[in-house]
DNA sequence: TATTTTTGATAAATCCTTTTAGCAGCGTAA
DNA sequence: TTACGCTGCTAAAAGGATTTATCAAAAATA
């Protein structure tokens, strides 16, 4: 017994008016319009009696916008991307748009396929983790005057807005302070990747070592999902055969939590044999006995730009925004994995 | 330098025919309605060459179906519902449609407003962890004709599709596995809620204990955000005033965490001075030192019944379906932290 | 040849809104 | 009296699709 859905037509044949009135007064045009003051109010309570709410399907064919935003990353059942999301989610429906989700894989097919879905389903903007080879689609997305904004990684050679952290500095900061802390020979476990934050992240590790005279050590471990096999087994090897080390640092939580589980393994005493900083906090990290030190993206500043970015574009500058370009600090957490006084 | 978007009128015009035509072979009606194969070919290879998508919107509006479904949760930041959300959304794109979500943080009215707002953007179904009090809601979404499926709790007071897990039949088995691992002394960790599927899992303990004669120790933590400080000291003050329990069994993992952290603090060993297991598995209790023991919600088959439900009313069988309530298995993972053999 | 059927296509209504252009009616100024 | 401006409201187009009802011409039947 489903109520009949009451349009804005009803309303005006209910009360013998047109609907270009009805049309007026709903969107605050009564004074503009000279509707008389005696007709808005009639109008309006009959509204609210009937409790009419406008089609948003009809308002967006009709204005061409959709008020609906994408958020594409690589994977949402990732803590770091679930967070953001959430971030996002809340400040987006506070202003009326809605946040439709989907996950590459870090597949730039998948991602291709996503993106063209959407475009022709009238969505207004684009928040996006790039997946590799996305050049051409993200710049045929700006021509076609969606709002676009990157985050996470970034396309050097593309003009596109985003918002991502310090990495190479945070990457940097916490080599020294390794280094600070003792270490001699500090191992940096990333992934083989093409990411521009994890190049980043990678060089700014490289810099410390080489500012120090000291020797970069890097395992490279092939790029694959998190929860597939054999990623501790492969830390485990690197550790065995490097018997000198005396630091790690992980280029990302979830090879430290793999990490850490070779570690176990080998009977490696943190931070006694070996100091452990991690990029991307997690709140295991101050679970884990020691506590891992860890560098935290500020995920709520970085949702906040996101949010601020794709607001300005839709609802005012225009799709073009003069320098959005942003990057913001992290934090270093040291705890006891990385503290050499323990 | 926009492209213009090209609609069905523009490729009628261009080929001197009608619109219906156009939309006939479309929608792959060309033979019942006996357009020529000629002309069918024609236009579908124009349609190829200039790439013509047809717009969503209009076709939502003219047809009264958006394929869009909202996906309501506690809180999407959450690992459990985050990892089904990427399943669900994987399932929905391959079946052509679209996932919007929204976090309730438990707030009746937070998700009474969300639920509005979704509801005049003519969503067609509702995937719904519910809050407390959100009966006469779901009530009218169902009677609106919504396609409306509740997940991880149901409300027992209204007929409405559900999948949830067996947390009553789990709960009695993780008990008895500590029971039969020789505990006497068994503390149930939970949260003060009215949550049925907390108070299932509390009631699978309780039946457990007095099937074996022994003494209910529950210790009911107020409800209140995870990230809120002090759940782990109040569990700490618990377990320092029964100096004789021999087990914790937690209601949901980010118990688990807190607890595990002032079992820490306290100098408990596990298992030795204490056996542990908690409800829903996490990839951090085989990280952990030792291995907790846990109880695995099938995430996957959460997702699938979901979808299954979901496309069932959507593209057939209407928004009721008679006897869709379903209750999945979950699987107890005994590790270290409850195997007395240890 | 006259009538009916089939074939191949289309006009127009509909979904619900926004917005431009315009229409009466009335008072005022010339 | 004529012209003009104002007031209060509305008709109709547009946005992009689907679908019902209809129509002309050709083919089949009588």
């Amino acid at each position: 017994m489903a109520k009949k859905k009451i349009s804005i037509k009803d309303i005006a044949k209910s009360l013998g008016i047109s609907i270009t009135t009805v049309s007026f007064i709903l969107n605050g045009k009564a004074k503009e319009k000279r509707i008389s003051d005696e007709l808005t109010l009639k109008v309006e309570d009959y509204i609210k009696a009937v409790g009419y709410k406008p089609s948003h399907l009809a308002q967006s064919l009709r204005l061409g916008k959709s008020k609906v935003i994408v958020f594409m990353v690589e994977d949402i059942s990732n803590q770091f991307f679930a967070s953001i999301a959430r971030e996002i989610e809340e400040k987006a429906y506070k202003n009326g748009y809605k946040i439709i989700y989907c996950s590459t894989n870090n597949d730039p097919e998948k991602a291709k396929t996503l993106i063209d879905t959407f475009k022709v389903r009238s969505v207004d903007g684009f928040i996006i983790t790039p997946t590799p080879n996305l050049e051409n689609t993200i710049i045929d997305l700006i021509e076609d005057e969606f709002a676009v904004l990157l985050f996470d990684r970034w396309i050097p050679s593309i003009d596109c807005n985003y918002v991502v952290v310090e990495n190479e500095k945070s990457a940097f900061e916490a080599t020294l302070h390794l280094i600070n802390n003792g270490c001699k020979n500090i191992g940096f476990i990333t992934v083989e990747s093409d990411q521009i934050q994890m190049k980043d992240r990678l060089r700014g590790y490289n810099e410390a070592i080489e500012n120090h005279g000291l020797k970069s050590n890097v395992l490279m471990l092939p790029f694959q999902n998190p929860s597939d096999q054999g990623l501790s087994q492969k830390i485990q090897l690197f550790i065995q055969q490097n018997a000198d080390l005396d630091g790690l640092f992980f280029a990302t939580n979830y090879l430290a939590f793999e990490g850490l589980q070779a570690l176990n393994t080998l009977k490696k005493r943190i931070p006694i044999d070996l100091l452990v900083v991690s990029f991307d906090d997690h709140y295991f990290f101050t679970l884990f006995q020691p506590n891992i030190s860890a560098i935290e993206q500020p995920l709520e500043s970085i949702a906040e730009k996101l949010m601020e970015g794709m607001l300005r574009m839709l609802d005012g500058e225009g799709t073009y925004l003069k320098d959005f370009k942003i990057t913001l600090p992290n934090t270093l957490h040291v705890r006891a994995s990385s503290d050499a006084k323990k």
